[in-house]
DNA sequence: CTTGACGTTGGAGCATACTTCAAGGTTTAT
DNA sequence: ATAAACCTTGAAGTATGCTCCAACGTCAAG
């Protein structure tokens, strides 16, 4: 058991960061030392991680907090609810994928035409590359 | 030329929306009609489209405005500049990319173990389907 | 035994991206 | 000609996700 600034530490995270989540209900509340302490373990560790990189796919700390309840409770969740969740999440991952990689070929056709030299840059538009899609 | 409810309708913004990309400078101020009233073309649909496909796909409204700048200025880039602004937006799409698939396959993992019957969860965390790969 | 790093709380503040409002003027349909 | 729908402005308000602060307690090192 260590301390919150040891799980910022090992999370990339802040201490005010990790009080915040747990204010939103996204981490149940820590055990304290003696002097009041938050203490956590691996399994912060791996929650808190698992925020940040959901956080990072885009989802929102509300859609978080969803898909975490599953593990807190799951006593209280069907396997036919959980189904149901990964598989909506899966097809919106699905769909955002998608739109990345169409973006992506917008900017790699925009740096292909592009010269690339030092002149003006007249013909390098990129919504001009999104529209000749 | 029409007036900003179309255009909002258009790119399925609303008209609040759109001033406020023209606010935060993302949009150059439109022609007005006699009365006083923005007028709109197709070129800004484009934009406002553009605008919101990129936000959708993770672009804050600075990087947009950064992007949209090049063809707003295109004289004052050199396609040197183009070419490094789309090489490193495509990089980062690259790595978004790929952890939206991690993320997409935890889930699918996870969908498949679980058997999506009315049983109680206890064996189906998204955690448990992150840790384990 | 004190200095410095670390922890506690509640509450305020901040950046982003809108959204709503008040109080008016304009346009369009009947 | 009048009602409904649309537009104008500036300013305030909202939701999300932190971030910082004050004023204090704890603890390890020298």
């Amino acid at each position: 058991m260590y301390r919150i600034g040891e799980l910022a530490k090992r999370c990339e995270v802040t201490a005010d960061t990790v009080r915040f989540y747990e204010k939103s209900g996204l981490l149940s509340t820590p055990v304290r030392s003696d002097s009041g302490y938050r203490l956590y373990s691996q399994a912060d560790e791996a929650k808190v991680k698992f925020i940040r990189r959901a956080k990072n796919s885009g989802f929102t700390l509300q859609e978080i907090g969803e898909l975490l309840s599953i593990r807190v409770e799951p006593k209280h969740h069907t396997c036919e609810e959980v189904k149901r969740i990964a598989d909506e999440k899966i097809i919106e991952l699905e769909q955002r994928i998608a739109e990345l990689k169409r973006f992506q070929k917008s900017l790699k056709s925009l740096s292909e035409r592009c010269c690339g030299g030092d002149e003006s840059a007249v013909n390098c538009s990129i919504l001009d590359a999104l529209e000749s899609q």
